[in-house]
DNA sequence: ACGTAAGCGAGACGGTACGTCGCGTCTTACC
DNA sequence: GGTAAGACGCGACGTACCGTCTCGCTTACGT
């Protein structure tokens, strides 16, 4: 991504890379690609592939990279005001991903990465925690205590990654919108309130 | 894990062999480890650890089958009386993982294997909804919507999952009790108040 | 067949053995032949094969020094009369070989074993030097040189083991008695005068 | 033998496992000798020899071939006047193997393989098939019978075989021409005859 | 515009791991 | 004692990818 885009001819070479990649994981799950495919699908030489990525996963890292580059532009500035009705951010997330679909289904799944997931965990454990910063800049008085904190980010990010995970491997059954919603209301009410059995009691 | 009960000796080859995996896994993760290593570490020939299993996979998933099991039975029976403060079943979730804390941190790490995740994540789901199960068969007028406790499900066993991940990979700087308190409150308050800060607003 | 005398069983087993390596050598050849499927068609349990021979060259070299033993029976003393007309001798050798056709053809043939046809022509050498001896011991002043008569016994053998190969691989089409004539006739003529062109020459 | 002439290195590396073979070959035996020793010798990667041959068996194949080749050349063409005492053939047949002993003695010999000697046999009767029809050509009042010539040839190429063998298992104790003479008198005045026994008779 | 450096295909190569097969030895239990 | 059952170490097999490398061709860039 770096020493490459002097060509155009290097250009190109690069996006067939990606798009044989993105084919290959969506047909065959990440982990049984090999760089022999990629290259045939391409199609390229072997050894050009390696001419630009070191391995697969360098090649898979920088595709994420320009995801979340995207996703990060899309989201806007974080410090905007934020109330319990404004799901538009979660909203526009779940838009993101139903754009790459594909890319995110393949890369999600159970024969996904678990490295891409993790990747993307921290990334929305980031995005969270600038958000939650902002909010707690605007309460002077809250107490913090970092490693709760983090541990509570965690859990949304694992949520909101499962949410996302949900809709992808159903097919995407509902709308952006009710998906953020749902995850709003799981994340300001709680698990059982989210049901509507608030009197029931979890075991 | 049924043909060769007959003999002693394959019984014991095999616990060399899981030792093995197990230790091999946390050293480097499950993705690195190689067949030869397993053998060479059991110590046994690398043509027995194929008499027993077709490959390194069919080991991880008989050990998780077992851990599985273990975990199944020390959760009891599921219809119990349920009450929004009895964390009785996560704190002994999280203890169990405490007692295996080594192979569910090699195995669900990012160097762990997705797959052995999703299983883990989809026991966690099937869990989660006999509990949920008895609790709504106590309330005759509570209305269900299939799809839509699917979702809260596996909302809540992400987050559940993640509460171990994270857990984990701090080296279990809380106790079991404090995890299950931990995540309890997030189910059943919402992320901002478990947070402290009931008054803000998720952007 | 030492040691094994002993019980009726071991016996019983030793045949089934035997049978077995026969039968397999005519379906596949030698080479192809494994100690597990002699065991398997046997039908014995692949120790007990080894508990009689030390590998498959060991029974294969039982069951030929059988058939040796029964042919050497068979051809009588050598010290009789010989005249250049009197090929009972060789019709003998093809009619036992004819008499055991599928196992000669089977270790002879080119799936055969390269050490069966070796130990054979040892053999074929052998009983011609017997009888060559007794010849030239009937003929007082003829001299001798080791090594010029070796050759021919050797060359005599070999030809002796073509035409044998021959009649098997074509599936005996003619009597051993016109092979045996046929062979003398190359022996005493030489070749061209065999195929009646005697004013013809060799190239 | 086809696809490789494209590259240098190719044909450099055939070479060196040619080469590796044959050496091994000398030393232990066709049989006995392995892939990953052959790579060891060349030296060479062991799956560098399975990018140019399937087995040792195509090795050996294509070695056979080129010297099978040479020998074709080495005897020039067939329809030349043959008198009974023009052995030049037979000669040169010997000074192709003298010049390739070390080969021919490891491919022949009871450690050798049945296979080759079989495709040897089978070139010596066509060669002599060739020279055959060319004497027999000559002789328009000939009659024939194709089984019975067949037969003879086989006889002859045994016996010419057999010739080669012992020559090459005796350390070629005498020039190639003596061998050439003693074969072709064989041939010409049979066995006893050659052994200076003519009035003995055999049993 | 045109010579030159790049991008690229072709493919050889060493290397690691795979999963399979067959060997010959051994122990255990049965009859 | 002979046998079945089968575990075990061993070593070779042929295959699949890996990442590196060299070699020419061609092509599009820079001056």
């Amino acid at each position: 991504m770096s020493h490459r885009k002097g060509g155009l001819q290097g250009e190109r070479t690069c996006k067939l890379i990606r798009r044989a990649l993105i084919e290959l994981v969506e047909e065959k799950g990440f982990a049984e690609v090999t760089v022999g495919e990629i290259a045939a699908r391409a199609p390229v030489n072997r050894a050009t592939f390696y001419r630009y990525y070191r391995d697969k996963y360098a090649l898979v890292e920088e595709i994420f990279q320009d995801v979340v580059s995207e996703l990060s532009a899309g989201l806007g500035p974080t410090g905007q005001v934020a109330t319990r009705e404004r799901i538009v951010g979660w909203e526009r997330l779940f838009e993101h991903v139903g754009r790459h679909h594909r890319l995110y289904a393949a890369l999600l799944g159970r024969r996904g990465d678990p490295w891409f997931a993790a990747r993307l965990r921290e990334r929305c454990v980031e995005l969270a925690r600038d958000r939650l910063r902002t909010v707690q800049d605007a309460i002077p008085g809250a107490g913090r205590d970092a490693e709760s904190d983090d541990l509570q980010l965690v859990l949304a990010a694992n949520m909101i990654l499962g949410a996302i995970t949900w809709w992808l491997e159903h097919h995407r059954p509902r709308s952006a919108h009710d998906m953020a919603e749902a995850v709003v209301r799981f994340a300001t009410q709680g698990y059982f309130d989210a049901l509507g059995i608030g009197t029931a009691q979890p075991g």
